[in-house]
DNA sequence: TTGAAAGCGCTAACAT
DNA sequence: ATGTTAGCGCTTTCAA
């Protein structure tokens, strides 16, 4: 005894609308109906036309699940990242979300809260089926599975992970070239001694950009000092007490530059509170312009990562992946760009031209 | 000719390993593996750990799609949120994870980035079995989709939604009487001037908030007035600009409260910025407590919010709307509590003791 | 306690 | 162009 479409004595509906019922109201085969919804070939505009309405009217919405197991790919990615609390991750996202839009696939969160080992147990769990692919932003594990990802074949894309050497799938920003243009234009400015505050060591991104610092130096000549780097972890209190210790020095920074915008907010806070007027005292740059960074006050100059186009880029990535299991991995760079705002300027006593 | 377990006449695995697989392997039929995997009585302790020992063996992990086509339910529970990029999400977030986790639930992620009607979209595809409840965390567009969920009977939640007199089920904070602590403190400390910064007004817990001030100054014999009163969007900017006008009034107030601390950084912000000394030439409380609030400098005074608790009570009670869908209505309210740190002190100048 | 068998709603190959 | 049929991997009766 089926509990089948259509004969429901009682007044009440016993089941959802199925590609069953639109193909009875439309008086065609369901196989039609799934052509239909599918878009496919060979079916005559008046029964098309026939199915469309009747889905309409019955109100219709295809059942993912079925549709997945039938035909072995969900419309789901996966996404999984340390926290969300950042615009950075706000404004990836948000590209990402509009590239998946328009393919209608679906987001899967994953947050692991900083639980490492959280990472490679929801791979797994993505990888069997739930997810067609796997998007993972500043992942902190990601050796723990890359490398079965790879065999399976599972497309995944992994956002601002720098494996020095290893040839994955990513997404990133020119990092070195973009620290290189923040000191070059501090420099330019007539700070000699520039205070660095790096980012968490373990990503490679945060280990570019103290490169770019060194790398600048050296090429203009300036003795690099190991006193004006301070270890930060991309987070606004962390800015605060590095820059504390920085400005603390015999012969303190002009400048700091902040590996990300969140802790040169930091140094902001630190530098004032200590009665320093900004931009006159100090310079302070940062990095990935966040929204917030332009309404801050003084507007804050940064490097840009372009944010959103980031998570644009990993999505169409992911799909053709998706498409192409076998395609060949791309290991996209997206360029930085120096966004001049008010947070700095020339040095004040020490002046390289003497002046005032 | 089907694809068959087993049997896989060239080296490479041809698909992933199923409950039949591990059947075979364990000697047993699939459905016995079937009850394996559910926890169900009736399996001789000897077979169970058999199958158990097969499953670890093959590396057997369900196909969700296909547990939920069988069984009617996906294990997946949707979320819809406006934006990311605050704390508060993120806490919130953090506890409707640590919830569902326990109970082997995955979250799916709908962020509408203020695009209202994605909203309703959005909810009608979570409905139809993708996901077996919605969560909502300061839905905009509640009312045309509400009415739906409720006759559907599909396990719902909204976190911080305040629909004055709709019976729904949701999870907020006693928003009214957190507000009154916090100006009765300000009250208390000798300010009579107050400055307040509303919320986004088409939420409750803004209107609530307003209220609460409005209730407490009466009942302390504080006239009201307009003027010091602007209205904000939750946003840190807005919070910048409003005090801005606030402290350009003839009579600037001595105390500012922001609808949440995001504004309240703010404040703090064009405060600094005019060269006033916090907490000394304004006092200045925020709402929510979201972990920067104890890292700005002066550490903020909030009205905290139970931030995870509420992710943590509404992923609990739509679980328990799941399990039983007929389960009655239930609001619940969690108590704020006033966090006294160090940005409040008593008003200088127009002292109500007339001192310094 | 265990196995056999019938679907869940759909896609896709196969007929017609 | 359209219908028929065989599964996708699993849960759940129903027998045994």
């Amino acid at each position: 005894m089926k509990k089948n479409p259509g004969s429901n004595g009682a007044g009440q509906r016993t089941h959802d609308v199925t590609i069953f019922d639109v193909a009875d109201e439309a008086g065609v085969s369901y196989a039609t109906v799934s052509r239909v919804i599918n878009n496919k070939d060979h079916v005559s505009p008046e029964k098309r036309e026939r199915v469309l309405r009747a889905m309409a009217q019955l109100g219709y919405v295809a059942n993912e699940q079925a549709r997945s197991l039938a035909g072995g790919t969900s419309r789901v990615v996966g996404l999984l990242v340390d926290y969300l609390s950042t615009s950075y991750m706000d404004e990836i996202i948000r590209g990402i979300d509009e590239t998946l839009d328009t393919e209608d696939y679906d987001l899967m969160l994953y947050t692991t809260h900083r639980r490492k080992t959280k990472e490679s147990a929801y791979v797994t769990k993505l990888t069997r089926k739930l997810a067609d692919g796997l998007l993972l932003i500043l992942p902190r594990n990601a050796a723990a599975y890359l490398e079965t990802l790879r065999q399976r074949q599972f497309p995944h894309v992994l956002i601002d992970y720098l494996s020095d050497g290893q040839n994955v799938p990513s997404v990133s920003t020119t990092n070195f070239r973009g620290t290189c243009d923040a000191i070059t234009y501090l420099l330019s400015l007539g700070h000699r001694r520039i205070g660095f505050i790096t980012g968490t060591m373990e990503f490679g991104c945060a280990r570019d950009r103290l490169n770019g610092y060194k790398a600048t130096l050296k090429d203009h000549g300036v003795p690099f000092d190991p006193q004006l780097v301070c270890e930060g972890d991309f987070q606004q209190p962390c800015g605060y007490l590095d820059s504390q210790k920085l400005l603390s020095l015999p012969e303190p920074p002009t400048a700091i530059f902040a590996s990300n915008d969140l802790m040169a907010f930091g140094v902001m806070e630190a530098a004032r509170e200590r009665g320093l007027h900004l931009p006159e005292d100090l310079s302070i740059i940062g990095f990935d312009d966040i929204p917030q960074a332009a309404h801050v006050h003084p507007t804050l100059t940064t490097v840009r990562q372009p944010l959103e186009e980031m998570g644009r880029s990993a999505a169409r990535l992911l799909l053709k992946y998706i498409a192409q299991p076998t395609a060949a991995v791309e290991r996209i760079e997206l360029p930085t760009e120096l966004i001049i705002r008010e947070s700095c300027q020339g040095p004040r006593a020490r002046s390289i031209n003497g002046s005032q």
